[in-house]
RNA sequence: GGUGGGGUAUCCAAGUGGCUAAAGGGCGCGGACUGUAAAUCCGUUCGGGUAACCGUUCGCCGGUUCGAAACCGGCCCCCACCA
């Protein structure tokens, strides 16, 4: 269940607590990826240390791999990867659109060739709920079709409806198979591309369904951010206003910040974790790219302000580390940028609730683009 | 001392007469990355110039040739085996 603890003024910000079966989380929130039942290079109790509520998982990933059935017999993914915390899986409808080549979709659900080994796997509305729930998943994603872009119109219209009938199959399997007693929520995904009146009707007919949640999605995929943000702008207010909006797959830090003033509370995205292991890091003063050669003497922290494990090495250090290809490299600065996003959302509740969020996020946006560190 | 193999740019390495400032890698330098087929991918890497182009390179010295990293002679060094 979701509680509005906090509307802004001035924005569509808004404060809240979403309740689950493995304890609440307070919004608005960003979710770590760990597609693998892993968020690369750290340790559960790692995660957990950056302040993460809640992180993402993968039901094509894990049930190509290692299966569904295995993980639900050792309780599920909580009991399997040792994270206590509420997990949301998300339901193969990304691998639609990034596995593109290795996929066919039906009336009937969406017919994979595993990237692995090419063995088939079919994923319906109905097997996907399931596998999410044997996944012990908190929160499990509807199958959805996350379409590139960008797309003409009349093929978004075909695959949005398709989208909405495959979201209402996966409500009533979720019923019938009795997730909703056991308090796991199914959360609906708008799609709609970038037809402001697609997204809307989309919205507005999902939202009759009457789900736990709902999700925006089908935006970073490769669309102008303005578009992106234009059609958060464009779901969002049809969204029911007492259930939470999960915008996903994004973003960067100016992102989640301009989408909390839309109306979003949750946020999922590889960004910190794939870009610490590519050598980056994230700074109130925009991104450091420990490869170059400008930090290789450099003996400040990352970010003074940012206290975190990461914190206690320099930026040198660090910057031999990924030099030099070392894991710890990985593994410090993913713990040091989960943090930073983390933070930011910890300070973005904290300035809804004190009603200054507007003020705050301009100033913090003006900061980080206009230095760098 | 003998026999065989070898010395190519910052490193490894291809190249045996012109299409070679010289393939490929690596290192370095820079960039990208958004519900993770990603500890990945892309660019760049002799000096000068935006460029056309100019200058200097393939152990060293000399020679053959219109033309050489490549052919010939001498020298220096490295490796393996044999004495």
């Amino acid at each position: 269940m979701f509680e509005l603890l906090k509307t802004s003024a001035s924005s569509a910000a808004r404060r809240g607590k979403l309740t689950t079966a493995h304890g609440a989380v307070q919004t608005p929130v960003f979710m770590p990826v760990g597609t693998q039942a892993t968020v690369k290079s750290l340790t559960p109790a790692q995660v957990e240390e950056t302040g993460a509520q809640i992180m993402l998982s993968n039901t094509y990933h894990l049930n190509i791999r290692p299966g569904a059935d295995l993980i639900e017999s050792f309780g599920g993914l909580h009991g399997f990867m040792k994270w206590e915390k509420p997990i949301l899986t998300d339901s193969g409808g990304f691998q639609v659109f990034s596995l593109s080549k290795l996929r066919k979709i039906k009336e009937d659900g969406i017919y994979f060739s595993s990237h692995l080994d090419g063995s088939k796997l079919f994923l319906s509305p109905e097997s996907c709920m399931e596998i999410q729930m044997k996944l012990g998943s908190d929160i499990c994603m509807v199958l959805d079709e996350c379409i590139p872009y960008p797309s003409k119109k009349d093929f978004v219209e075909t695959s949005t409806d398709r989208t909405i009938r495959w979201a209402k199959r996966c409500l009533e399997h979720a019923d019938k198979i009795g997730l909703p007693e056991r308090n796991r929520l199914s959360f609906a995904i708008v799609q709609g591309s970038n037809f402001e009146d697609v997204r809307a009707r989309c919205a507005q007919e999902l939202s009759a369904l009457n789900f736990p949640g709902y999700a925006i999605g089908g935006v970073s995929v490769g669309e102008p951010e303005e578009e992106m943000l234009l059609q958060v702008a464009a779901s969002a207010p049809h969204l029911p206003q007492d259930k939470p909006r999960y915008v996903m797959g994004v973003g960067t830090p100016v992102q989640l910040l301009k989408m909390i003033a839309l109306g979003a509370d949750m946020f999922d995205c590889v960004m910190p974790t794939r870009l610490a292991r590519h050598a980056n890091a994230f700074t109130k003063d925009g991104v450091l790219n420990l490869r170059n050669a400008k930090f290789a003497a450099d003996k400040a922290p990352l970010d003074e302000s940012l206290l975190n494990y990461t914190t206690n090495f320099s930026r040198a250090y660090l910057r031999h580390l990924v030099m030099s290809d070392e894991m710890l490299g990985c593994t410090l600065l993913s713990i040091h940028n989960i943090h930073f996003f983390q933070d930011l959302m910890a300070q973005a509740r904290s300035h809804i609730e004190s009603g200054d969020f507007e003020t705050w996020s301009t100033a913090w946006i003006s900061r980080y683009n206009s230095k760098e560190a």
